[in-house]
DNA sequence: CACACCACGAAGCTAAACTACGAGGTAAGA
DNA sequence: TCTTACCTCGTAGTTTAGCTTCGTGGTGTG
């Protein structure tokens, strides 16, 4: 699933800048659980929603979805 | 916008494997009019929608999100 | 203990993802 | 001029999922 690795994406991103998941979510706009739902797969943002987290994450878009090689 | 950037690339990659709308609805599995909303910006499709348009253009999915340089 | 950080379930609201139908416009070809 | 292919665009409708709130509970650390 392309939600599992964009979350364990953003997961990554987001420990690598020091950032609860609290912090993440206030500078994003949102719940702390859905960030929780992200990173875990379950949801995944919406277009708009991924801007936002690129932002705040300094990288671009398809920075979320740098990851080896899809398994499908 | 993403959105509006984000269909631009996907016409590109369209007309690039030489597809009609239509064709690519049908590949997809869509209608026709999604993918015309889509290509205009007008609205964007959902993660899920993502993997299958990258899916049917052969190409990985950061790849809809590689164009220069987003004003931010 | 207390506190920070996070997973997870259940339930709900609402925006937007996605559809169907219909009209109209452009270009190319017979 | 008519036809056909390809696409835009408006209106309106259905359904999904993006996103929320509330609550519980687990793990680790000072």
């Amino acid at each position: 699933m392309l939600q599992r690795k964009l979350g364990q994406r953003i997961a990554v991103l987001r420990k690598a800048r020091k950032l609860t998941q609290e912090q993440l979510a206030e500078a994003i706009g949102c719940s702390v659980e859905f960030i929780s739902l992200v990173e875990r797969g379950v949801n995944a943002p919406s277009v708009a929603g991924l801007e936002k987290f690129a932002k705040v994450l300094k990288v671009e878009v398809k920075e979320l979805f740098s990851f080896e090689k899809q398994t499908q």
